[in-house]
DNA sequence: TGGGTGGCCTATACGCTCAA
DNA sequence: TTGAGCGTATAGGCCACCCA
């Protein structure tokens, strides 16, 4: 017993000092000890608690990678939904929302927080009584996946929380990886063979998405905190600030570049100081985060859709690139709507190779001057989506071409037709987008039927493999083949089941993300869709004619 | 009544992990 | 090896509503 009660002296000895020196060196940033001494003290702990289970407390500095590997992430419902955030491309944007909350709390002072905007992953954390309970993704505001295991790993985020804490509260970060973690880790990986991550935001958002919790040990992430969610039994202070220095009592980590503002010039004083510095942070930013500071004016100012009013995120200009638009393409969208879009010459922009690039619809093109064959400037849009912005006029070649929906959709007959159906296209006058008016459009279809799916929530693994689900059109078998490349033998068994069954012809389609067209195949043989599925889809797609068995 | 604004929907891109 | 699922995000269009 006095083995046991020593031992347990112990652990608790050591899981203060490693605590200690934790938020020294991850937190604080002013390690004391050495890593041979830290090392030298974790592993004490580990072989204690090794030898007697019955200590081990799940808030253990040791058990930061102790859990089992997951089957599958579990999902947390957010007591306070996570809204994201309204977006400001220029300072007149943010004068305008300045403009909008100045007219909203009219006489009154207000002050505002300045923030990094973090280019990772929004998580929200739970603890209770100090110690860290649940740690989940964002997902859709409303409820996430439960990575608790994965963020234990993360070394300056504390396991438990210190000072004056309330029972039960909630912050919210932001988890990422550090510049030089993310060289150094590529580096480790290009050594080892495995292939190295693009850029630092998907390797975090890939590292906490794992299912083994010690895998996500080896990815050195960080974060910061930026808000209490919510808290239970404890009187909230007045302001955010003063809520972020509550927090950070608490022993959570935060941004030490936050700033607090008197003016909208200092908001855009600080904003311009960073646009600046914004390639020497330690850690990848779009932009800067405004928030109203007082907490009862937030309160007032609510939220608006999933935005609140009170705050918006003014962003950094896009990382730019010029390349060859080599051709412009046309999908057809679920309505039936004509997408032009860009096919590129391969360009590497803001950590990924851009290919294609949506052009939205003609008279955006011709807006901007935009002709086939131009050298370009491309970038990604609040650092993600690729844009095209403008063409290089002092680089275009003199064969440059003009580019024209209807032209390029042009047919024998002089009319313009759709790439996927052949019908004849439309456009309302005063409207910016073409249509294709069949509503048995095969490329319509197939996205009808996806969103479809997607929006009743039906389990599309029940219907086959993947989403294949057997529908029919009329008088498409030709143009359907010829567009897809099939080859003869595959186009008459589809006629001759299409015969067979009365119907002119038989499509399934599979859907993929990552290669829409090229995985729309049809079924060498009919799947089978029986039962309620059937039902619904006869109901919701009764134009079509539906088969339920093969 | 017309312009402005907000909300919602649709459409787009790509990376990473996991499972089959 | 492939595709689903999840993550990140913005632009454009349309409609309803509000206010001058």
């Amino acid at each position: 017993m006095t083995d046991y009660l020593q031992t347990q002296e112990r652990i608790l000895e050591l899981r203060h000092q490693i605590n200690h020196h934790n938020r020294l060196y991850y937190v604080l940033d002013a390690p004391k000890i050495s890593d041979e001494e830290y090392d030298a003290l974790l592993r004490e702990l580990q072989k204690l608690e090794n030898e007697f289970p019955s200590l081990v407390t799940p808030d253990s500095p040791a058990q930061r990678v102790g859990a089992e590997p997951l089957k599958t992430f579990g999902i947390v419902k957010h007591r306070k939904p996570l809204l994201s955030l309204a977006n400001a491309f220029c300072k007149e944007e943010l004068r305008e929302w300045h403009k909008r909350i100045t007219k909203l709390l009219p006489g009154e002072k207000i002050s505002f927080v300045c923030e990094h905007k973090m280019d990772g992953l929004a998580v929200a954390l739970t603890y209770e009584n100090g110690v860290l309970t649940t740690g989940a993704t964002r997902g859709n505001g409303d409820e996430g996946e439960n990575i608790t295991n994965n963020l234990r790993t993360i070394r300056s985020l504390p396991l438990t929380a210190l000072g004056n804490f309330p029972q039960r509260f909630e912050v919210r970060g932001e988890v990422f990886l550090p510049k030089t973690n993310f060289d150094k880790l590529n580096r480790e990986r290009e050594r080892d063979g495995l292939p190295i991550f693009a850029n630092p935001r998907n390797a975090a958002a890939g590292s906490v998405r794992q299912l083994d919790s010690k895998v996500t040990a080896r990815r050195p992430l960080d974060i910061f905190i930026y808000a209490l969610g919510w808290a239970e039994n404890d009187q909230l202070p007045d302001s955010h600030w003063e809520m972020l220095e509550q927090v950070k009592s608490w022993s959570l980590k935060l941004n030490p570049n936050n700033r607090l503002v008197d003016t909208l010039d200092a908001v855009e004083q600080y904003y311009d100081e960073w646009v600046e510095k914004r390639d020497n942070l330690p850690y990848e930013a779009d932009g800067i985060v405004v928030k109203l500071n007082d907490l009862s004016q937030q309160e007032r100012l609510g939220a608006a859709s999933r935005e609140p009013r009170w705050a918006i995120a003014f962003k950094f200009p896009a990382h730019q690139a010029t390349t060859q638009l080599k051709d412009i393409g046309i999908s057809v969208g679920r309505t039936g709507t004509l997408n032009p879009y860009a096919i590129l010459e391969p360009v590497f922009v803001g950590g990924v190779v851009i290919k294609q690039a949506s052009l939205h619809n003609e008279d955006d093109i011709r807006r901007k001057d935009i002709r086939i064959g131009d050298t370009v400037v491309l970038q990604r849009a609040g650092d993600v989506i690729p844009q095209v912005i403008s063409p290089v006029l002092e680089k275009r070649k003199a064969n440059s071409l003009v580019f024209s929906i209807e032209d390029k959709l042009r047919g024998s007959d002089g009319a313009s037709h759709c790439p996927v159906c052949n019908e004849r296209i439309v456009r309302t006058e005063g409207e910016a987008m073409y249509y294709c008016p069949n509503a048995a459009c095969p490329a319509q279809l197939a996205e009808k039927l996806e969103h479809f799916v997607s929006k009743q929530g039906m389990d599309i693994r029940g219907l086959g493999e993947r989403l294949a689900v057997v529908f029919m059109a009329e008088g498409l078998v030709k143009d359907v083949a010829d567009l897809y490349d099939l080859k003869p033998e595959q186009l008459a068994l589809r006629e001759g089941m299409g015969e067979k069954s009365g119907y002119n012809i038989v499509v399934a389609i599979e859907r993929s993300r990552t290669r829409p067209l090229s995985n729309i195949i049809f079924a060498l043989g009919i799947r089978h869709v029986g039962g309620e599925t059937a039902a619904i889809l006869a109901r919701e797609f009764g134009s079509l004619k539906l088969l339920s068995e093969a």
